[in-house]
DNA sequence: CGGAGAACTTGTATTTTGCAAGTGTGAGCC
DNA sequence: GGCTCACACTTGCAAAATACAAGTTCTCCG
């Protein structure tokens, strides 16, 4: 099996890689991550237990009953990866604008 | 929607990434892909289709009814993607043999 | 005690994926 | 010309993943 292979069998799911690039801004609570992605529920559960158990995210318990998710090393060391998604993605939005868009000619790679 | 959830649009479903990889070797033909990433000859099909329809590759015609499908450079454009991905699942295989593994510190690829 | 917010779980419909078998087309052989 | 073969798919159906909606548990607050 490849190495991609390896990555996409931990981060290939949906959700994964998303739940991931929220998470590089710092440690998400469950309902932030839900509100902002617009995962269902029950999917965000699954995927966040399968990552902790990927040792991808660990869980930080706060006050209360509630509790934020944080990255681990292993999951930091995804950002490269996510970026270089992320530049990709970004193009791919600025030519799905078929045709010219005259007024944008910014050198917009919006960088991380 | 985030650049990342925008790629993951085009290059999210499964096998569409490990497709591209085996393309970034060179044009390849169905079989090819077949044979070398086990996938089913059905995704396949789908895949090569939605892949076209991106514009991430494009079908050569060959000799009488055989085709090769090669990246554009849209799809030339993942590779910086797909090698981040792919040296993060490297590691993953690395670490993935929990423990420590006295006396092997070489390029040990252990799995099959 | 009653209610509200957070973090999930459970049940069920819908979509995606996988497996096996079949189709069409042109080449090569006889 | 008819047969077989490889290639590039398509089709039918079962299994798995995902989505949607509702319910559950826990804790704090009043």
């Amino acid at each position: 099996m490849s190495d991609l292979a390896a990555a996409l069998e931990v981060v290939g799911a949906r959700w994964a890689l998303l739940i991931v690039e929220r998470l590089l801004d710092g440690p998400q609570r469950y309902g932030d991550l839900q509100r902002e992605l617009g995962v269902p529920t029950n999917m965000l559960a699954i995927r966040l237990r399968e990552l902790e158990a990927a040792g991808v995210l660990s869980r930080l318990p706060l006050k209360h009953n509630t509790r934020a998710y944080a990255l681990t090393d292993r999951g930091l060391a995804l950002r490269a990866a996510i970026v270089a998604l992320g530049r990709w993605g970004a193009e791919q939005v600025r030519t799905a604008n078929k045709g010219r868009d005259p007024g944008d000619h910014g050198g917009g790679v919006a960088d991380a």
